[in-house]
DNA sequence: CGCCTAATTGAATTCCCTCAAGATTCGTGG
DNA sequence: CCACGAATCTTGAGGGAATTCAATTAGGCG
């Protein structure tokens, strides 16, 4: 379904928060939010963006959550980023054509599209844009990297633990804040690389350990406290998500601007 | 040791391969060049960039082999890239100052350093640079996806024959060619998550198979064909590293010049 | 020639996987 | 409101891949 509705700050808060926290001012996020031309609404299971497609939009999360994903070879589904209210979809694409993973809703989702042309008048008129772009790669380059010393280096337990506590900051940096994991088993699974039944059993363990709730439907923190104790959980390295005031002054500086 | 010569097409070309791969045409990469205050010469075992310290300088790798690494709480070393001639350090310490890893030699090299204050200049007269550097982190973020892939789902005579696959077909792209991978057992070890030892029996493997050369020092490659056949390795991934002509068009479009 | 680093080998253990079956929950339609 | 089917979650048992610990061999350099 395609709504004509011009984005406004009730649907793009998430994104407008995002785009704060990247290091735009608010000419430059007015202007990018000038950007859309429709929104989609998704409905769960169904493709975002689908793999080899190359339409020349960028595609924007308003609300929902989404996966990243690829088949590999041996039949199992990779997921390597899980994406939010406010997340790019597909922002690789515009640099990286040859990129080529799907992104699937796994709830039902409304996505906003920008087509490359705009983005590309913008970026001109606004170079601060780029950079904030260039940070935003930087960030999820981070984010892999705590992930494949996760995959490497620790037990299922602290693993699973650090990948509920990114998604719980990640979720908060946008302003939901909830107690409720909005994803699966199997999901969790095929993000940490771990099958899902030792996913439940090490769910099951987090619960034994006061971390998540016992006796509720889905993954819900009981415990955010002990959750982040036991991934050993810093969350310097989201840090770009929600950059702090006082580092603003250092990134206002880099962007000869000063931030708002 | 400072060398004060400036940095000339003999030192740096593998990072004139880079940056043209990367997409500026040659006005922006002599600006780039023009920006080199001063070489360092390091020794193997040396640190190139400080983990904690934050000087403001973007440093490059002009010779040798660095990697990027962390000493995780298990007290391991968890490698996260192996950086030849042309590339960047940390170049994302310029758009994410609160990233702290350090940087050290593996071999003896000789890296170029350019203050912020001088790149920020050119960043605004060329903003096609940014838009480079975005693409050049994008890059990065896919080969960690790879690699988490990697990680999770592959067993370790996969998971180094592809290994050992990028870092050949990385110093190929700026125009290293030799069947020697410069990097110790440990090294690899250290950057797939793997103990030593059975990296140890692992590589044995790769040699009784023909891949990798016996009786001989190092990790020599016996037959390239037979390992990208064991690693099933597709360098598409890799493809930003050694943009082709037919793919210039297209970037060269989206970027508003042609390139070269 | 001897020292230090790197590579190699063996044996026991642990973590996680696969396969397979059973129990819940959820959504949908009657 | 209840019943039924499908998806999700849960549990058990057995096996395999990689780890750790420990000891030995080879290589490189002063």
């Amino acid at each position: 379904m395609t709504l004509g509705n011009p984005v406004g700050p009730d649907v793009a808060n998430c994104l407008i928060v995002k785009l704060r926290n990247l290091g735009l001012d608010s000419d430059e996020r007015r202007a990018f939010l000038s950007l859309f031309k429709w929104t989609h609404a998704i409905r769960r299971g169904d493709e975002i963006v689908r793999a080899g497609k190359s339409l020349k939009v960028l595609t924007v999360m308003l609300s929902g959550v989404a996966c990243r994903y690829r088949i590999t070879d041996n039949g199992r589904r990779q997921i390597f980023a899980f994406q939010y209210a406010g997340d790019f979809c597909d922002y690789c694409r515009y640099v990286m054509p040859q990129r080529d993973d799907a992104v699937s809703a796994l709830t039902d989702s409304i996505v906003g599209v920008i087509p490359y042309a705009g983005f590309e008048r913008i970026v001109e008129r606004h170079p601060q844009i780029s950079v904030a772009f260039w940070r935003n790669a930087v960030l999820e380059a981070r984010i892999f990297e705590e992930r494949v010393s996760n995959a490497t280096q620790r037990p299922a337990v602290e693993r699973i633990a650090t990948l509920l506590c990114e998604q719980i900051f990640r979720l908060e940096a946008v302003g939901i804040v909830s107690d409720v994991v909005p994803l699966m088993q199997i999901d969790i699974a095929d993000a940490a690389g771990l099958s899902s039944v030792h996913v439940n059993r090490t769910i099951q363990d987090l619960r034994e350990l006061g971390a998540l709730s016992k006796n509720c439907p889905g993954i819900k923190v009981e415990n955010k406290d002990r959750l982040v104790q036991i991934a050993k959980f810093d969350a310097s390295y989201l840090e770009g998500f929600w950059t702090r005031l006082d580092r603003r002054q250092e990134l206002a500086g880099r962007c000869h601007k000063a931030a708002d």
